[in-house]
RNA sequence: GGAGCAGUGGCCGAGUGGUCGAAGGCAGCGGUUUUGAAAACCGCCGUACGGUUAACGCUGUACCGGGGGUUCGAAUCCCUCCUGCUCCGCCA
């Protein structure tokens, strides 16, 4: 959500900001309700100023056994003045909030206006490995090495679905147990949070309303609360500091977490998305940070460093992008993709996405801190980044470490948990 | 799943219809005293939104788990939800 008091004094700069990821952007209106809404608190407070003395009088009155009942009518009529007028005010807010959660975040300077057509390469780390003309894809390749098991997945789970197997099974605990320690040695706290959360939860990250239908929503009793599967583990550790003020002197905090992540990923299949490129359920350990906005940016580097540190440490050819303001999700003011080389598919695939909320996350939900105790409290910026999603990094392993003899270099990191150098048929 | 109890300021805890934003204590902050410290004593000590001010402030409204209701007036009465605790049952 965006601060109303920029809307209203910086007007125009906040238009020209959301332009570059909307192609229409009416503020006039949510001014003018903004301005009902003041208009309507004011003349509520003063009514109950006067509705206050009234009781007051009319105490004191019965205390002394004398007649109040011309106040008490007086009163009554007040009463019902106010309830009207704060029927009125609730309608206000209501439109005011819901106009509000449609208006995306302004994007940063930096970032250029369109879709991804307009994404920027900032950084290009490691080189193409030379496989020979035919080379097995990471399909082929799994299936032959029994790392993972397509057909069987899909008997399980339906289609998007898969086993990790054998030695498969073990690389992808590996990948998992090397970020967390990565992280750990980094002083990130690791949690691990529920993977079924609340419906709010999905309100205060954004995701809901919009992409109600990209989740998984539980079926819940008559009278029970709604909750869904966490589609990241970023829903989840926003709202750990939900509603709270935070002291300064625990900021900035920095958390990781492991879950998988459920997603619907309806119709968006594609035949070059075969084996774990796309499934509805996947792997990831995902970072995130709320900081005093005067450390944002250097947590976003920080982020987008340790990043594509895990990546090199891997020895994967990758690139880094800035998208493009139509491309980054809404809440977000910046984002970098960290993209992986698949050869099989001749395209970098995103295994990473680090972002920067600003402070649109933790006004939504109201994440606060004070820098003195008689101090304003402001609002934190939050920031977060996959480190990393393992669905597609594990394709990316097994084609660009695959051999001429059909086996597979294990990443150096990854060795003392598979106890081998190579996997082999 | 059944039965009962509870949720008050940073913490503990009083308050069951009016003068309660809320006693008292602890912690914290400032001061007096002291060679210094402790103790003692005095004062301050919640948040949000609005008005006013150059500013210190002053001022209005709201908030006693959340939401709704009754009433001229609600921390206090009623409904509902959430959370926690105790007991019984069931299950991994």
């Amino acid at each position: 959500m965006l601060d109303i008091k920029l809307i209203r004094e910086n007007t125009e700069e906040v238009r020209a900001a959301l332009l570059k990821r909307m192609d229409d952007v009416d503020l006039d209106g949510i001014i003018a309700l903004d301005e009902k809404r003041r208009g309507l608190v004011e003349r509520i407070d003063t009514s109950r100023a006067q509705r206050n003395e009234l009781a007051k009088k009319i105490g004191k009155l019965r205390a002394q056994k004398q007649d109040s009942a011309e106040l008490e009518a007086e009163a009554a009529a007040l009463r019902d003045a106010i309830t009207e007028a704060e029927q009125g005010l609730a309608s206000a807010e209501a439109e005011l909030r819901q106009r509000m959660d449609e208006l995306p975040n302004m994007p940063d300077d930096r970032v250029p206006a369109g879709g991804k057509e307009a994404n920027q390469v900032v950084r290009t780390w490691g080189e193409k490995p030379q496989l020979p003309e035919g080379a097995p894809d990471h399909v082929a390749l799994c299936t032959k090495l029994g790392l993972v098991d397509y057909e069987r997945g899909v008997k399980l789970g339906g289609n998007g679905s898969w086993i990790y197997t054998g030695m498969g099974a073990a690389m992808e605990w590996a990948l998992l147990n090397f970020f967390n320690q990565e992280h750990f040695a980094d002083g990130y706290t690791f949690m691990l949070p529920p993977h079924m959360l609340l419906d709010e939860c999905g309100y205060t990250a954004g995701q809901f309303p919009k992409f109600r239908d990209d989740v998984y929503h539980l079926a819940v009793e008559e009278g029970e609360r709604e909750r869904f599967l966490l589609p990241t583990a970023e829903t989840a550790i926003l709202n750990v500091y939900r509603d709270e003020l935070i002291p300064f002197e625990k900021l900035p905090i920095k958390a990781f977490a492991y879950t998988p992540c459920y997603r619907r990923e309806a119709g968006s299949h594609r035949s070059e998305e075969r084996g774990t490129i796309r499934g509805h359920q996947f792997n990831k350990v995902e970072m995130f940070q709320f900081v005093p906005p005067e450390l944002a940016e250097q947590a976003f580097e920080e982020l987008v460093g340790k990043t594509e540190r895990l990546v090199q440490k891997l020895g994967l050819h990758y690139r880094t992008t800035l998208l493009a303001a139509k491309d980054a999700s809404a809440s977000m003011r910046m984002t970098n993709d960290i993209e992986v080389w698949l050869p099989s598919l001749g395209i970098y695939k995103e295994v990473s996405s680090v972002s920067w909320a600003g402070e649109y996350q933790a006004r939504r939900a109201s994440i606060r801190f004070k820098r003195a105790p008689k101090g304003k409290s402001e609002y934190v910026h939050t920031l977060n980044g996959s480190g990393l999603a393992t669905s597609r990094l594990f394709p990316a392993i097994i084609e660009q470490h695959q051999q001429p003899d059909g086996s597979v270099r294990v990443p150096e990191p990854l060795q003392k948990w598979l106890g081998v150098e190579v996997l082999k048929p």
